[in-house]
DNA sequence: ATTACTGCAAAAGATTTGCACTAGG
DNA sequence: CCTAGTGCAAATCTTTTGCAGTAAT
């Protein structure tokens, strides 16, 4: 099954509706590798669906986020909230510099779910598992330019 | 070396003043396990210093993450940043119904910091290793009520 | 004495909400 | 049909910013 799919189905399975617009926030999500924000899905989808608007992906994101479908991931220096498709347990990476957010993959990150459901005595839900840095381009970049790495530390994030 | 005596050695290491509102805020956050928001921060300090503003916490939260004394967890379903004086490697687990977040002590994030420096290129800065689910008292009182927990999304965060 | 910091008020910007209309099942 | 979903605009709320006064060094 796709992931595209998954998602189509973890919304039919909560008997909500299949609207053109969710199928299309469902595919930009599965197929994207992005982590994007609601305003980058708005962005993307808006030249195929003109009429579209911010509340409706913000509603989408959020129907996803409480079916446990989709993680938000918060800010990543950009004080908007980035969202994940993927959630089998992995490392997001997030450059504080240029806002961009890669998946990074680790054993240890089975291991740290499996400890804290065994013993925290939480019924975990889900995780954001996101180091913060500078990547290797921005390094070169910063490093020649100078120019400190702009984080603002909005939460909301996240 | 008591944890606010870090942080104000990390103020006054970097050139920058040690107003009274900033120490407050630094023995705040050192001594509370709450990883409070800039609001409660405000709220906590207001009767002591009844000019106090927020502009000023968010102010000083900022010089503090900057300095990397502070980390930003990013929202814990509640919409607003908390931070956490606790630098050193290790989980936070959030409730998403109170909204309360607690450290959970795990030798994986050693590992798994070690491993992120080490192979990914990236220079680490720091992280945010956040689950979120429902703790040992909100479970009962969930499934006493029946009430969904309210997640809401927000990321500016985090 | 400087000049960084504070506090206020206003601004900015992301997310949410109310409501009339539309369309999925 | 009927109700959930959409789109719009306005509201909300956290965080940021500009600026004049104040205090740390």
């Amino acid at each position: 099954m796709t992931e595209k799919a998954i998602l189509l189905d973890s919304l039919r399975k909560a008997g909500l509706r299949l609207t053109p617009q969710r199928q299309a926030i469902c595919e930009l999500l599965a197929e994207s590798r992005e982590h994007p924000t609601a305003a980058m899905i708005y962005e993307t989808l808006k030249p195929r669906f003109p009429s579209l608007s911010l509340a409706t992906v913000y509603n989408t994101l959020e129907v996803l986020v409480r079916l446990g479908a989709v993680n938000v991931l918060g800010n990543a220096g950009d004080g908007m909230a980035h969202y994940d498709a993927d959630t089998d347990p992995h490392i997001n990476l997030a450059c504080v510099s240029c806002h961009k957010i890669v998946d990074f993959p680790s054993q240890y990150v089975q291991f740290l779910d499996e400890e804290i459901s065994a013993t925290s005595g939480y019924r975990v839900l889900g995780a954001r598992v996101l180091y913060y840095g500078l990547c290797p381009e921005c390094q070169q970049k910063t490093s020649i330019a100078r120019k400190e790495p702009d984080y603002d530390h909005r939460g909301n994030n996240a």
